[in-house]
DNA sequence: CAGATTTATGGAAACGGTAACATGCCGTTT
DNA sequence: AAACGGCATGTTACCGTTTCCATAAATCTG
């Protein structure tokens, strides 16, 4: 309510390009190419513009830039939460690649769902950013292609469902990690190899599910309808997955569970029933997040390179800003097996 | 270089103040004042314009606002790191409370520190953002200051060192929680307790170190300096401290970390040593982050607040943006000791 | 050397808002 | 009845850039 004076308020009394300009005898548009490297100048007037600039540490307003040219150097990321280290590991990786492109990252998480009537895509990044990351979107297929027709340019980052080819995606490589893994408890001489999935209809289980059925066919093993739990891919959820399997007739000698905190709670479980690990059931997880090097026994994983990802994902996001027509559009990062001790060769039977 | 056309472009049709208006029958100071709840409309008029936003999805575009306002609803927030859980949990607290507020973070790692000439605060602030919080900022006195006198609004989070007392601040009750956790190993029973603190000229390290040397003193145990060790707040630099304390000719029986992750190091030191926790030594940390629920045994640890702190750091943010007289400039928020399984009463001797 | 280019520079119109100021209306007060 | 003050609304001057366009000087071209 109550105006503020100048210096109260943040605005205060910033070099602007009117006031570099006048410092250094030029106009101002002299300046904003001197600035954006962009039209002709003299060798000689650069030099001076750049040496008043340098001198008073001038910065462009990027609100004028935003409202005049439509690029505020802002890039808008969505991601479902912050704190897990999946995504925090990414969003490390994205700012870091966005940091040396001299822009900026805007944060929204949207565990407030897909709230009022407008797409949190079209809400936020109105007027604020120039692109966008879409980190494991909820968005729909149609509302991507929504996004995509009004001319908004963004990638996004492991895709939770399969979406329309024509948006630039980076993910990893879910089914070469699991057939790796699968191997990995394979050659260790596991047959009854059990997996804990996430849900149902994702890319990810799907695909991790390929990996895991094409290796046990390559070795001769049929697969157990029985040994496939779905699960939520948070600690809780691979816990009681687990808790599950090992109730069976004929439990798992080993449980591969498609992500880090599911592998952790499975590991809990097997603990809590008096059983070791790995000598009575050995353990997988996916991803190679911090975690996995602070449990006891250390954890056997399938490491993604999250912040490679999110780093990618900013490189592609540059290129197409740049127009420039971007050959792949889809991009996979190589998953690895990560051996620690969670794994071993099956005891007894 | 090349221009784009506007539907290439981000900026595309999105609808303006001036269409609402023309829509609505009235004038853009009119739609401005609906949407700002500023000043006098009449309740007729309101509903009118309320309706033509509601129906062709109008948001104010913040660069616009920002330029003629002076206000972005975007705030910056620098953080060291953005991945270990200590910061990712804050920051998720500050996005959190932002949303609800309809602003938005600007996300700013200092890991590439203070480079080129500019402090990064200036620069990154500079006609992006309203105002800042800076999360265990590693600017000096005298930048925080220098800031101040611009005019900036900002909240400190979690002061590394003693900052002028004017700038506002939320941070945790260190030395309570310490001595919290001191005197339950006491209780315990424990006699030798060593400390694997922070870095030295901290505040965490100084009130932490406070806190136990009072639980001591309240206990009539007498300090023992050999059991204070410096460390770096990691994962490495707690195992090595807890090496070397535990090669020393009197070992303690209980270690107390300044921190989780430095306490898990601890953790690791102590079974590398062949010795079990906790019955041959105790371990504690401070923190109480997702980490100390996976290791083996769970680890008891002094709880921050942090997702909480996040927000109240938001809280005094509105306020100040609000020109309120803020009363309290510094919060400090509670923390209590969870035990978990990592501590027990010292066995022989 | 006149005319066509290329290179340098400045002027000024957007960009989409906010807010100070002006205006007009209506019910009170004196 | 004139003067006034609160309310409702419109007009318009910025805010700091970018970029289009015009102009001028320097350099070619033939």
């Amino acid at each position: 309510m109550a105006r503020l004076s100048d210096n109260e308020n943040g605005r205060s009394q910033r070099t602007t390009i009117r006031e570099v300009a006048e410092l250094a005898g030029v106009s101002i548009a002299t300046v904003s190419r001197v600035v954006n490297g962009s039209g002709y100048v003299s060798e000689k007037t650069r030099r001076a513009v750049e040496a008043v600039i340098r001198e008073h540490g001038y910065t462009a307003n990027r609100s004028a830039r935003g409202l005049s040219g439509g690029r505020t150097g802002l890039v808008g990321v969505t991601v479902p939460r912050i704190h897990p280290a999946y995504f925090s590991v990414i969003i490390a990786g994205v700012t870091e690649a966005l940091y040396e492109h001299d822009m900026r990252i805007v944060l929204c998480p949207t565990l407030h769902e897909h709230e009022r009537e407008a797409s949190l895509l079209e809400r936020l990044m109105h007027g604020t950013t120039d692109c966008g990351l879409l980190v494991l979107p909820e968005e729909s297929n149609a509302e991507l292609r929504t996004l995509m027709n009004h001319g908004y340019r963004f990638v996004v980052v492991d895709p939770r469902v399969r979406i329309d080819e024509r948006v630039p995606t980076v993910s990893a490589a879910h089914s070469s990690g699991a057939n790796q893994a699968t191997r990995h408890l394979l050659d260790l001489g596991h047959r009854r190899i059990a997996v804990i999935t996430g849900p149902h209809g994702w890319v990810a289980t799907e695909e991790r599910q390929r990996g895991y059925h094409a290796a046990l066919a390559a070795a001769g093993v049929l697969p157990d309808p029985e040994l496939v739990v779905e699960s939520n891919f948070e600690v809780d959820g691979g816990r009681e997955a687990a808790l599950a399997l090992l109730d069976l007739p004929s439990p798992p000698s080993a449980i591969f569970a498609f992500n880090d905190p599911s592998a952790i709670g499975a590991m809990q479980a097997v603990l809590a029933r008096g059983l070791r690990v790995p000598q009575d059931v050995s353990i997988v997880g996916f991803d190679d997040t911090a975690e996995a090097e602070l449990v006891t026994p250390t954890l056997t994983t399938v490491r993604q390179p999250l912040a490679e990802m999110g780093r990618m994902a900013v490189s592609l996001l540059t290129r197409l800003l740049e127009n420039h027509r971007v050959e792949a559009l889809h991009v996979e990062l190589a998953t690895k097996l990560v051996v620690r001790d969670s794994t071993g060769p099956p005891l007894g039977r």
